[in-house]
DNA sequence: GCAATGATTTACT
DNA sequence: GTAAATCATTGCC
């Protein structure tokens, strides 16, 4: 799986400079919610809304496993033999699960959405570190590391 | 009110 | 490798 951080403290956030609007006012809550919007006019993006009240910071998640109903997910995805294709990418996954933006805010940890401990015992040393991809407009802040991905996982984006 | 653009994917040359 | 698809949100008039 594969993951990617923001803050409001560089160019690549849509909350840069702590700028609020309607459509990140969601990022300026406290952590638990979601942050779902429309990207290039086709893709859905989801993120997890994680800091405290007004410290906006979410977690962009690009890429993950399916564990549970890759049935529906291969139904959602019509056209799509590899299983690795499924779910890996951001615009892939949000079809993928059938997210869309009336998910946008929801609490994770009180509502029909949630996030679980799958048991799949990820260890510290095998996260990887990297730039984030998508960015170049965000100029110096293109380079940050704040990629993550599990090394050795058959389900990244790229 | 209107024009510009993007945390991408897919298909075609 | 390049381009099209396609629209909510933003910023400027």
């Amino acid at each position: 799986m594969e993951t990617e951080a923001y803050s409001w403290k560089e160019r690549g956030c849509h909350a840069y400079g702590g700028k609020m609007t309607n459509r990140n006012s969601i990022m300026f809550s406290k952590g638990g919610y979601a942050y779902v919007y429309l990207c290039y006019g086709l893709h859905h993006l989801f993120n997890v809304v994680t800091n405290l009240e007004n410290a906006a910071e979410a977690v962009l998640v690009r890429a993950i496993e399916p564990i549970e109903g890759e049935s529906f997910m291969a139904a959602r995805r019509s056209g799509v033999i590899n299983r690795y294709q499924l779910t890996s990418g951001p615009g892939r996954l949000t079809k993928a699960l059938g997210i869309d933006r009336k998910w946008n805010g929801k609490s994770l940890l009180d509502s029909e959405i949630w996030i679980e401990d799958a048991g799949l015992k990820i260890l510290n040393a095998n996260i990887r570190t990297g730039p984030r991809i998508g960015i170049d407009y965000a100029g110096e802040d293109a380079m940050l590391p704040w990629r993550f991905t599990i090394e050795g996982s058959l389900w990244l984006s790229k």
